[in-house]
DNA sequence: CCGCTTTCGATAACTATTATTATATGCTAA
DNA sequence: TTAGCATATAATAATAGTTATCGAAAGCGG
């Protein structure tokens, strides 16, 4: 039970509560690194929780992401969004045809540089380097801020 | 007369067949540092040819970007498509309210430790800085290769 | 345990994109 | 220049991924 407490623990850190189906999603989360879309973790709850629905899964994703408990982001396989649960800074590898998603170790200095040079063995010809700097809020979204 | 010629060049130095359409889209594009998405090429576009459809701006953005004439990417609104013809390696600034999409002029190295420095204004509070490095493909997609 | 609030799940709607197909048009070779 | 072929176009329908609605169920503070 020990597992379940710390898990329950970040929930109602953010203030988030806490449930059967959050609690499932977050564990399946914790430590992952593929880069699950929405359906994948989906799939995957649902061997515990048969009667989980879709838009659940989509709903704890848009409250973990407010909560900052995981990153979304859109620039993998075709619109699905990926959902990362490592909150450090890191580069992402893309397979153009395929939309795989993976880390690169690299979270330094010299990102495009070693871009190149550092990419996971399998991945090769690089047809270009994307890089996304995401902001909280450009100046017009600022102002009309409360 | 000139300025067509130029375009349709462009076109059919890729093995593009010219049409008024691709070259309309074309010319919009053309030197366009704005990121617009579909939609907004559609609307553009509309205006010197009212019976353009958005299926064929879609399939025409499709050509190009095999082409090689335009980037696309997904970063930035919703779901939403960006197209950017400058084909130069450049970071990307998307606010994560808008979506909205900015260049960052920077383009060498130090990509990460400079982009909070080179942010434009009107950017401020960086969350995350997000990296996708874009290759042509992953092993298994180019083992299924021809 | 009570009551208030939030979350869940079923269902439907929505948005961006892609597929289908008949017609129209660009292009190539005679 | 034109015939014929391949490709592009536009109308229409279909699809994928996601978000909205709403009644029922479940968490949480007292």
């Amino acid at each position: 039970m020990k597992e379940r407490d710390r898990l329950a623990d970040i929930l109602r850190r953010r203030g988030l509560r806490v449930t059967p189906q959050r609690l499932a999603i977050l564990s399946f989360l914790d430590g992952n690194t593929d880069h699950p879309t929405a359906e994948d973790i989906y799939a995957a709850v649902k061997a515990q929780h048969p009667a989980i629905s879709l838009n659940t899964v989509y709903k704890t994703l848009e409250a973990f992401e407010e909560a900052d408990l995981v990153w979304r982001f859109r620039a993998g396989q075709k619109h699905k969004s990926h959902y990362d649960p490592n909150s450090r800074t890191h580069p992402h590898v893309v397979c153009t045809r395929c939309g795989s998603v993976d880390d690169l170790p690299d979270d330094g200095e010299n990102l495009q540089a070693d871009a190149e040079k550092s990419l996971p063995d399998g991945h090769h010809d690089v047809l270009r380097v994307e890089v996304c700097v995401v902001v909280g809020l450009c100046e017009e979204c600022d102002d009309h801020d409360e």
